[in-house]
DNA sequence: TAAACACTGAACCATATGGTTCAGTGTAAT
DNA sequence: ATTACACTGAACCATATGGTTCAGTGTTTA
């Protein structure tokens, strides 16, 4: 339902956005995961888990190996977050330049 | 130290989003946010401290009162790395195609 | 000077996070 | 049939989050 919500904090963990990048050069299992990022196989699933229920990666099982995979979810809402946002800031920060824009016209009026 | 970190965890909360474009419009006092996302007070203060840290608000304290703006952080490489991911992403998704592409070369070269 | 205002800090609460260990369940290999 | 493997679930732990209330402190305003 809140896409943005699970979506950023799925981002906010470093293991999470390494799994990711993992993940884009080719499919892992748990194990491979776990052994890769140093943790328990427990603790991966729980990050798996996460990375899941925001989109970001999908898994099947079979047999006994839970493979996983990139997910459907391809930041786009969240990217054109965060440009709509850089360009507000852009606004903001030039309000600064356009007062002294504006004081320039007036001079210019006043001759 | 670790910006993503506290940036994309600062982003994945809704009145925080909120308050970045309430503050892209204009600035505004802890007491002002408060009334707006319909909160206590200190509630606010919190989430401003949280958007602080991640150098996205900067605030001023003038009198008894404290004013946020926002702060230096443009979220470039939040955007660079969501960005990369999506190239990454598409590569993911493109190889599949580029399986099917391989076979079609395969047959061709059988005929 | 008194009253109102804006914030701050401490304490509390329920829930989530990021990790662990331990005890299974089911599958594969010998 | 046994053993080894890959995962899963429950329980636990310390810390963080998102909120609150209450009790200040310092600043305006009347």
């Amino acid at each position: 339902m809140p896409p943005f919500d699970a979506t950023f904090a799925a981002l906010s963990d470093a293991t999470r956005r390494g799994v990711l990048e993992q993940l884009g050069r080719e499919g892992a299992s748990i194990t491979q995961l776990a052994e890769k990022f140093h943790m328990t196989l427990t603790g991966m699933k729980k990050h798996v888990v996460v990375l899941e229920r925001a989109g970001l990666v999908t898994t099947e099982k079979v047999g006994r190996v839970r493979t996983c995979k990139l997910g459907l979810r391809r930041l786009e809402e969240e990217a054109a977050w965060i440009e709509a946002y850089r360009r507000l800031w852009d606004a903001r920060f030039n309000a600064l330049d356009n007062v002294v824009e504006e004081l320039k016209r007036r001079e210019k009026v006043d001759e």
